[in-house]
DNA sequence: AATAAAAAGGATAAAAAGGTCTAAAAATCT
DNA sequence: AGATTTTTAGACCTTTTTATCCTTTTTATT
């Protein structure tokens, strides 16, 4: 469904946000620790998402990455999946076709009309700050 | 969403249903050429259908792959699906956690649970049958 | 039996994704 | 000012996916 690289981004942006709630500024090994994700590969992927304004960086000692407690409310699943992954899941044909359109739709395109419609609502409405929660509270988990 | 490959196992199957009703037996160069795929690529997906027993083929001469009237009806997305990138899609988590489940789930694992059911459902329910009737029919396009 | 047509199998190549490493830049602290 | 900490940037390597090619096997036709 999404790329290795999106899956650490979407991971590493929940934990960041936990740690932004407590005001908290996280380095990139305990994000890699954390999410149990190979370090440089994950550096990577944040500085997309710092380019993206998705998240933001501080450089020098006692720096790290965080995100202003306001935009945890903002950013939702699609903006980190546009992020890095492109747009290519919303857009394009679930058959792999040049173009997905009604006017030449694949044998699976009405049929997954409305799953992928529902699928971008679900990632619309999920923001950040929601999925963080669950984490802080331990009802969710980043790894194993 | 799919692999290149189950892209092009899904269409290569709807393909041959078509002319599978039409008693028409196609070789892998009138496939390809349908589908717009690379037919020796192709092959080598076809040859995974084929054991998977979701295809039969025919070599020599007037030789080429078909699938019997009746198995139109019972072959699903699922099945095709399944024999090209396996599981993953219907079992592994979202986030790329190592297992899925309800005791650690990941902080999207409850908002994704019912979709993925729908998905799954979906594709159980949908037969190359009722897809290579829209392609007879000229509704549908497997290329371009 | 010989020939030709078609899929099957295996070896190889190219491209993309996934991952590592090191040096540079920026900021802080002493 | 100098040392230290941290992100940034780019080059590099490895694995997987995608794609090609050539030989072998099977089968129908002549
Ligand atoms: S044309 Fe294939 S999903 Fe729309
Ligand atoms: S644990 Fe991530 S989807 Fe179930």
């Amino acid at each position: 469904m999404f790329s290795k690289a999106c899956e650490y981004g979407i991971r590493a942006t929940i934990y960041i946000a936990s740690q932004s709630r407590k005001e908290r500024r996280v380095g990139i090994k305990e994000i890699a620790a954390f999410i149990d994700s190979p370090a440089p590969f994950t550096a990577k992927i944040l500085q997309q998402l710092v380019k993206n304004r998705i998240i933001d960086s501080v450089k020098g000692p006692n720096g790290g990455f965080e995100i202003p407690k306001d935009r945890i409310f903002q950013i939702c699943i699609t903006d980190i999946v546009r992020a890095i992954d492109g747009n290519e899941i919303f857009s394009s044909c679930v058959l792999g076709l040049d173009n997905c359109s009604e006017a030449m739709p694949c044998p699976v395109h009405a049929e997954f009309r409305s799953i992928r419609a529902e699928l971008k609502s679900l990632m619309d409405n999920t923001c950040v700050a929601t999925l963080s929660e669950d984490l802080v509270k331990g009802k969710s988990f980043l790894k194993v």
